[in-house]
DNA sequence: ACAGATCCTTTACTATACTAAATACGCCTG
DNA sequence: CAGGCGTATTTAGTATAGTAAAGGATCTGT
């Protein structure tokens, strides 16, 4: 029943790992801690101790850097959940339409479905409230039309439409055959 | 040449929604604030003041709620870098072999492309340092070999295979004809 | 060799995250 | 209405994250 429910244990180098990441990125952008002190709204002295490991940053200042140096505060955390094993193989008897062909949604962010819509069909899908995820819909036959946040979108075979899962969408098959499509989503 | 670096705007609204969702986690499992604060080893007077938004966390007491909580840290962040308008539409002239069809890899996370590998051909690629990632293929057309990790993989038509890109991974056409496949990734 | 930059580091201080203990608010049960 | 039991909140104290300013190293150019 009880999962190991995620880190906890590699806490210290999760933490530990947070320094050279920041001193890397600085490098690599060629700043000097000053530059990045004010670009950040940060003090040189707490950058300079954030990346020697002499101190833990709050989640404000650790956002400011982050943003600062252009990555998600997630670059920097690799909490990434529980670990687990190598990689999910799904075979073509197991691709089924509406089953995710990806790896359980506890190890691993990415979920992937053939979905097979028939003419007229469709559905919706109210923006998620977490606000992170993103889908990614490529066409493998067929035609599915879309509105995502009001704009309208017309997907043909081999065309693809990627969007934020924080506006609201809706979507038909106007064709007279089924569609087939590849979802990919993110998120929990 | 400056594209808004992230977020760094809606700072507050970030670090403000965390508790909230503490708070809703916490209700979600039935656990009291001391119950919750001997499993994640933080005082139950931090968690509720974290949750009523009179304090911001640090590192590590947001590593340890997440954990005891069954989180990634990621979950109470929403960073997810810039905010940025709407879909990308990818019309079937434009999806050529090797050319993401995805939105631009600083809007979004998912990067998806679709790749043909010419018999015998195939590729390599190391452990990404960042360690986030997560890759995604599924075969359109043709068969691909992997071994990821040392473990080998055969995929056939209509067949995928889900990995985090922190393991070692190499892959080769084994057939007679070119091989079409969705490549799906997260991360930078 | 001496200014003058520019960078990293350190120091002394302030602000605040965090702890432990006390207080206060239900909600039972007798 | 007591008296407990579990809960959320508050309070007082300590640890530490954060700032501002000074120190010291290294490389310019004149």
């Amino acid at each position: 029943m009880s999962v190991d429910p995620g880190p906890a244990a590699g806490l210290d180098e999760i933490v530990g790992s947070i320094g050279p990441k920041v001193r890397e990125l600085r490098a690599q952008r060629n700043l000097s801690l000053q530059q990045l002190a004010v670009r950040a709204d940060v003090s040189a002295a707490a950058i300079h101790k954030v990346e020697r490991g002499d101190m833990v940053p709050t989640i404000t200042t650790l956002l400011k850097l982050a943003s600062a140096l252009g990555r998600p505060v997630g670059h920097f955390i690799d909490d990434a959940g529980p670990r687990y094993p190598v990689a999910v193989h799904t075979r073509a008897r197991d691709v089924r339409s509406g089953a995710p062909f990806t790896g359980p949604a506890n190890q691993f962010v990415l979920d992937g479905t053939v979905t097979v819509t028939e003419p007229g069909a469709g559905g919706s899908a109210e923006p998620s409230r977490a606000g992170a995820g993103e889908e990614l819909v490529y066409v493998l036959d067929g035609t599915l039309e879309f509105e995502v946040a009001g704009e309208p979108y017309r997907l043909a075979r081999h065309e693809s439409l990627h969007y934020r899962t924080e506006h609201p969408r809706r979507w038909t098959n106007p064709g007279a055959k089924p569609a087939r499509a590849i979802w990919v989503s993110t998120g929990s």
